[in-house]
DNA sequence: GCCGGTAAATAGCCATAGCTATAAATCATA
DNA sequence: TATGATTTATAGCTATGGCTATTTACCGGC
């Protein structure tokens, strides 16, 4: 048994946390898509953004509201929807995070494709710190050439 | 732009891929918590579960329900609760895959707190081929000493 | 300018995961 | 053995995140 004498509290504190990242993971992945829709097209329409995250239009929708509720996105309906500026700020890190997280899993012998599923759900519990230990390491790869 | 037309069915799998892993996130939680409280104190109290999870006792009598519904495990009341065959297999599924997350985190240069923390949302997420990945990973440093 | 089709919003349902407050069951002990 | 303390279960609330069905609003073409 190499650790874990695991005081109670700690080990609460831990799922308290991992609890509150699953929470944000949601309004992130709302975020990112929205950006990614504007770029691609121009605008973020509900429908568009509904078939992309695999949902209903409604859920959609009620997502969009807590968007709106936090500050993150506007929305004139039937017009589609706009990120805030502090919208913009998450999604950008958000994707910025995403592509770390999935050129690290690759580095470490992780299929292309699978690092991009596993990534999808992943992201969300990088914190800081480890996000910067992939960066580190993508680094060290990038300056060694390969591998190695 | 590296990658990602992505085709919008595709990436709506992947969502759907994830919040999927979610739903049986907490379910891990859980049995994994059962089978340590047997470990360390011969038995896995409510009240005990409750506290290590950090949650109130009723919501974790409601987990227990829904560990009881799946066939994780069984409890006779004011006598603990029990892990089945299935429970049991899973919790150390669980937790071989959590020490792998977590010592592959400090392998590639995450400090052990963050680690621990990160781990505890990361390792729901984490594929079987992304954890062949990191073993194989871990195999490396291993036999080349240390980093290097 | 009306009218049909599409897009979005609303209504109303389900399950999960949390909570507090309360009831019930068990245990320990006087 | 009865009683008080502890432990578990239950009731009933909130919010999130799904869904389908329906209504409402908009837009384009005739």
């Amino acid at each position: 048994m190499p650790d874990q004498p695991a005081h109670p509290k700690d080990q609460a504190d831990r799922f308290a946390r991992a609890r509150e990242s699953q929470s944000v993971a949601l309004l992130e992945d709302y975020v990112e898509m929205i950006g990614d829709l504007h770029a691609e097209l121009g605008e973020a329409r509900v429908a568009d953004i509904a078939e992309r995250m695999g949902v209903a239009q409604p859920t959609a929708t009620k997502a969009i509201s807590r968007l709106k509720r936090e500050d993150l996105a506007t929305s004139r309906p039937y017009r589609g929807v706009f990120l805030t500026e502090a919208g913009t700020l998450l999604a950008d890190r958000v994707r910025a995070r995403h592509r770390t997280v999935v050129a690290f899993l690759v580095a470490v012998g992780v299929p292309a494709d699978v690092a991009e599923l596993d990534a999808e759900g992943i992201e969300h519990h990088v914190s800081r710190q480890t996000l910067k230990a992939f960066e580190r390491y993508l680094a060290n790869v990038d300056a060694r050439g390969r591998r190695r």
